[in-house]
RNA sequence: CGGGGCGUAGCGCAGCCUGGUAGCGCGCCUGCUUCGGGAGCAGGAGGCCGGAGGUUCGAAUCCUCUCGCCCCGACCA
């Protein structure tokens, strides 16, 4: 892509309503703008971003065999009048009329939808065990929004839902998601510690919250400090759920089995959370399976969520300097950005154009900083963006067949030779 | 919703107390000179001072109301 034709407003000072690093970060890097409190615009930068967060949990959830469907922003009042939370959900929810005076609303969440959809399929416990996910942007009329899209009214969230014919078979799909999502959270370039969490009137120790520690985390979380001694790659379920960690209102120091000098008291951002919740919904919304004795029982569901657009926020709280933010390669907007070092050297220019054109080839993760612009303007910019990797194109170098290769989490600059780019590129 | 703060040019701010019709830095436009880490000089564009009402000869400035935004608390991906 060439940056000259991208809407790409960058800023020079912090805008005074954002706070919060990654708030600031994403507004000055040109990512997000607000139209209304806890409401954004993503931009062309922010928007990769998203996406590539997307592709990889979709990657990790089809993985456990767990299937993409979309389900619609706004649903029919009825349906949560059914399982009797069109009442209790209250104001955070945004209650809509549409032209023939029907109640709508936006969808917090999509536990009723999908508890309809399986229960009108009429399922025999046969088919079970099923797994859905969807992508979809979420409303909930939060109180008070903020830290940008860290807490957004509207956001952009990852839900699935599992089915199951019994306990075991839902305890089987929990264990999956808890996997994927110490996965996916690894692949993102962060650690995000599974924490236990209230599971309201069900019980059991199925729920888990996934949280991203950081300063400006919103929860309290306590965690046993050898938990951060393990390889998440070969953690097995239930190894990494015996480890004590445990959200602020489960923890209580009096009962905490581990000493206090092993527990590490963190600030986190809460990125996932996972519950196992039973019957509640199938059994007030008549989702059963026929089982073995023609019996009809209500289906055992799971809820497994993934805030994508605050994951975004709180990927740059854990990565970021003064110079702006450091994306892990695998959620950067671009991965390689190409700088001309002089816009009057013809031949540098050329030459930038022509390593951008053989290496968009390979991929479209390429960004060609064309813009007319002094070559400190773009490296600022690409900096504050957080571009993982630049290759700076200019005559000295040239001179020895040679471009310059800087490393954004380093900061480091290397020479390399003209003749390698492409193997380089492939490798970032 | 309770408590605190702020709305003046794209962004950051001054002016308000002590009314006289708006200014600075960055950014933007034009020209020249520059240019391997946010250039220099010269010229220029851009603001119904969040909105409504009031006081006054006159309101960014004083008064009332209203809307919006931010921060702290309870809720949540």
């Amino acid at each position: 892509m060439r940056l000259s034709q991208l809407l790409f407003p960058t800023l020079r000072d912090d805008p005074k309503e954002a706070q919060v690093v990654s708030h600031r970060l994403m507004l000055r890097a040109g990512m997000i703008r607000q139209n209304v409190a806890g409401i954004y615009t993503w931009l062309p930068m922010g928007l990769r971003v998203l996406r590539k967060i997307e592709g990889i949990v979709r990657e990790e959830m089809a993985a456990i065999g767990c299937g993409e469907l979309l389900m619609p922003t706004l649903q029919p009042a009825e349906l949560w009048q059914e399982s009797g939370r069109y009442d209790s959900y209250g104001k955070e929810m945004l209650r809509i009329k549409d032209r023939h005076e029907r109640d709508l609303l936006y969808g917090p969440t999509n536990e009723e939808m999908i508890t309809a959809l399986v229960r009108d399929c009429k399922p025999s416990y046969r088919d079970m065990p099923k797994l859905a996910y969807h992508i979809q942007w979420k409303f909930r009329d939060e109180i008070r929004p903020r830290f940008g899209v860290m807490r957004g009214r509207e956001f952009l969230m990852k839900d699935a839902y599992s089915f199951a014919a019994d306990k075991a078979g839902a305890e089987a799909a929990y264990e999956s998601f808890f996997m994927a999502y110490l996965k996916i959270f690894s692949r993102l370039g962060v650690t995000a510690v599974p924490v236990r969490a209230a599971t309201g009137p069900i019980g059991g120790d199925l729920s888990h919250e996934f949280h991203i520690l950081a300063e400006t985390g919103e929860s309290q979380v306590y965690v046993d400090k050898a938990y951060f001694a393990e390889n998440v790659n070969e953690l097995m379920f239930t190894k990494a759920k015996g480890y004590y960690a445990a959200a602020d209102e489960l923890h209580d120091p009096s009962q905490c089995p581990i000493p206090p000098e092993q527990l590490a008291t963190k600030r986190g951002i809460e990125v996932g959370h996972i519950f196992y919740f039973g019957t509640k919904y199938s059994a007030a919304m008549g989702a059963t399976v026929t089982v073995a004795n023609a019996q009809s029982v209500p289906l055992e569901m799971g809820a497994y969520g993934i805030g994508v657009s605050r994951l975004v926020g709180a990927l740059i709280e854990a990565h970021h300097d003064a110079g702006g933010i450091r994306w892990p390669v695998s959620v950067a907007p671009y991965r390689l950005a190409i700088v001309a070092a002089k816009p009057d050297d013809e031949d540098s220019v050329s030459k930038a154009e022509q390593i951008y054109r053989n290496l968009s080839q390979l991929d479209g993760d390429v960004l060609f900083d064309d813009r007319p612009e002094r070559m400190g303007t773009k490296l600022a910019d690409l900096e504050l963006l957080g571009i993982p990797h630049v290759f700076v194109v200019g005559p000295k170098g040239l001179e020895n067949g040679m471009v310059d290769w800087k490393e954004r989490a380093s900061g480091k600059t290397t020479a390399v030779p003209l003749a390698g780019l492409e193997h380089l590129y492939a490798h970032f």
